[in-house]
DNA sequence: GTCTATATTGTGATAGAC
DNA sequence: GTCTATCACAATATAGAC
């Protein structure tokens, strides 16, 4: 993607090689995360990075080209993982339980994640449409529509003692998804209308990851 | 809120008594959804709402002070119904119910206010706490906090019958609120990844109006 | 590659006529 | 109350020395 202008001959850097470009990134990273494309400043940006504002077009020409970047690096990590969980040989109980604890796990990690791509998608929607090209390599909704059929039977199983209408499977990934990102991504809200510092919060997420799972086994076997 | 300027003896105004202060705020509630606060420019909220970037200082002083109550209004309109209903003397099913009718409706009316309202909430986390005073009139969390206790007396009373470890009120309320907001919040990427147009992510929600339901009926009377 | 200017445009905000 | 004109500065982007 980003194309490190030429440094041909003789030595003219002061840093190893791709290291600022790497520091940029990072920073910037930071930045848009917190600020979001459209509060985010260049200016902040450098200074994060430990560098001056020129060196930022430098590398990455435009604002906009770099906000792309960091949005489609940061986006781009998560929808593989689903596709592979849900995708993939494991009874359904097993891949909900792996995808919570990724998820939960993950999202612990970079815990402003959520916040920030769901703010994203939400003001330049427009990027979605690219990052689901460079996630797949070229078709869109391939990369989740294929899995539904199995997971449709996985669930049909599961619930085919019982008198019970099975889940249709866009709900169910819906839901799976919906309960591992949301409470991140309206973290501030929780945390205030729930009464929770930071500590409660996290004990409120590690509580999840059990949580979660059971909620699923209870609904799809009862 | 808004301190609408004197407009003591004689007839100055051209038009009726507060409607223009109403088109700017509504004009400020269309272009913030859609651009977020950062994003959004003083003179696209003018031209929106039909009159000059100066009466939009004129009557809110600052793009602070307009953003702000645009951010108030719209997401204290959302507290007071999930404290009402979650609160009431329903029993615990019809409150589920009532809840996840509620909120799909409003949803489907204004498609985008899950979107901006996490975003606005996760870059300006300062506004929420004088959201929810506005909203509580006071104290933040006594909102929901007391309701917690009829909550978790009525998930008892619904899986007693049963072996099965009764939800913590706290993960029950983010369950439903996550299940209800989150698809709206994430509609892009959900369109693009599970191929959906516009009358299939209606098609979706409406679904989920008794999908939601049931799913928590399976998952709490099993 | 990295820096210090600087160009240039965008943008919130105010002054003052009507 | 509403407008036009303008100010002051913020912010992206570029030029050019080193």
């Amino acid at each position: 993607m980003s194309k490190t202008p030429a440094s041909k001959a003789r030595r003219p850097a002061q840093r190893a090689d791709g290291e600022t470009e790497q520091r940029i990134l990072e920073a910037a990273r930071r930045v848009f995360i917190r600020r979001g494309t459209a509060g985010a400043r260049m200016q902040e940006i450098a200074a994060e990075a430990g560098v001056n504002q020129a060196l930022l077009h430098y590398y990455f020409r435009s604002k906009d080209r770099l906000s792309g970047a960091v949005f489609i690096q940061l986006a781009s990590r998560l929808f593989p993982t689903l596709a592979r969980i849900l995708g993939g040989e494991l009874p359904l109980e097993a891949k909900i339980d792996a995808l919570v604890a990724t998820y939960l796990d993950t999202f612990t990690q970079h815990p402003f994640l959520p916040g920030y791509l769901l703010s994203e998608m939400h003001h330049n929607p427009e990027r979605v449409a690219k990052l689901l090209a460079t996630a797949t390599g070229g078709d869109p909704h391939q990369l989740l529509v294929p899995v539904f059929a199995t997971l449709a039977k996985q669930i049909k199983q599961q619930v085919r003692a019982k008198r019970m209408r099975p889940i249709p499977p866009q709900q169910f990934v819906v839901n799976l998804i919906s309960l591992c990102i949301f409470p991140f991504a309206a973290r501030p809200m929780l945390s205030l209308v729930l009464g929770l510092d930071d500590a409660r919060f996290a004990a409120l997420i590690e509580e999840r990851k059990t949580h979660l799972p059971e909620f699923f086994r209870n609904a799809l076997r009862p």
